[in-house]
DNA sequence: CGCTCCAACTTGACACCGTCTAGAAACTTC
DNA sequence: GAAGTTTCTAGACGGTGTCAAGTTGGAGCG
């Protein structure tokens, strides 16, 4: 264990599994820098691979960031689609799918500053887009049951787009994507306490008065 | 007016006013190309003047960027100070200021891109945080206005975290930023009509109920 | 007017970056 | 073990941000 020196997993081919590593080295370097600190070569340093490397597995750039981005949503629609299942009500499961959202921002900084940009990545990516859309039916699920359970005539759509621009912006404005919060506990904490304002005025709003 | 070469306005010394102009070329670039499409370089040769020229004057990359968010939230303190002295009530006052928020972020897509993007500024700086406060308490003047008349209960610093993040996550959400819409036109309707619903769901949420 | 001074800008250099090309290295397959 | 293919390396190119030094042109003053 001790004499593992850097790229571990005995993987496959010459170097383990090299997207990967690039991927965690990427992700770490966003989280550490924010986007704009983010370099192709530096990445290849870290991973232990010349700068040329990553070009052969993700094209440019944008692929590569295209792909961490789709990790990301990967990561947040599992979280989320696990948080929806464990709910007791709707309001239950918007509540815990909210919490997902947070703490999977919080322990995803770099993939979550690239999802979160629409900037450097093709949001057109076939792969991508499918992740985000898994993401976004998670909560879709939840708002219909919230219409049949408590308010049949809400418009879906549009409590939605409100729900999903609410925690995203909650997310930034909170600073917790680029350079890692030093106390990450009493962020946490008062992230938490956000989630529960909320919950309960998405839940006001929506007319369902609980 | 025809025979107005370039960089205009017979203004001071050398240039003409040679901040503003490298504001406006690099609020133009980023409209463009995305934060991550911005070059010093590039928005330099816009203005018409050698490449270490814009460090004369703003110090490097940052400080450029933080200036143009600066002015960005001075534009947007001044949009929503506005909007609130023209409401006929609270409800009217709010629903006017997010109108004024999002047209402005339309209208402003260079700024609110770097505004927003928490990276490649610096978010400590004396002016910038003046304006970004000024901008946050014409909205808290609302909120306040919204629990003396309708719900003394409120609490008025959730209930602004909340409008901002919505707000801000809706502008995010619909794509306004980097490169700019191709049929604005659709997009501002569209907007409007997510205001509306957003509005609705605000007001009920901060049980105001109207 | 001539002179000095100084802010505004230019020029050139440096290291670093993303990407392209050609080639080496290692694993697979026969 | 030889051929072929994927994986990675090495080097070059133009572009970028920033730093150092030099140049320009207007302002203030004799």
């Amino acid at each position: 264990m001790a004499g593992m020196v850097e790229v571990a997993a005995k993987g496959a081919y010459h170097h383990g599994n090299l997207p990967d590593s690039l991927r965690a080295a990427a992700a770490e370097l966003i989280a550490e820098k924010g986007t704009s600190g983010f370099s192709l070569r530096e990445v290849a340093r870290r991973a232990g691979v010349s700068h040329a490397a990553p070009a052969h597995h993700f094209g440019d750039t944008e692929g590569l960031l295209t792909s961490l981005a789709t990790e990301g949503y990967r990561i947040l629609a599992d979280a989320m689609e696990e948080a929806a299942r464990s709910g007791d009500d709707s309001i239950g499961r918007l509540l815990g799918t909210g919490r997902a959202y947070a703490h999977t921002a919080l322990e995803k900084p770099g993939h979550f500053a690239l999802m979160i940009s629409n900037d450097q990545i093709c949001d057109t990516n076939e792969a991508f887009v499918a992740e985000a859309t898994r993401a976004y039916e998670a909560l879709q699920a939840i708002i219909i049951g919230i219409r049949d359970e408590l308010n049949p005539s809400l418009d879906v759509d549009a409590a939605c787009t409100f729900c999903w621009a609410s925690i995203q912006g909650l997310v930034q404005l909170s600073g917790l994507l680029d350079k890692v919060a030093d106390d990450t506990g009493t962020t946490k904490a008062s992230l938490d306490e956000n989630i529960e304002s909320f919950a309960h005025f998405l839940i006001e709003g929506m007319g369902g008065g609980a």
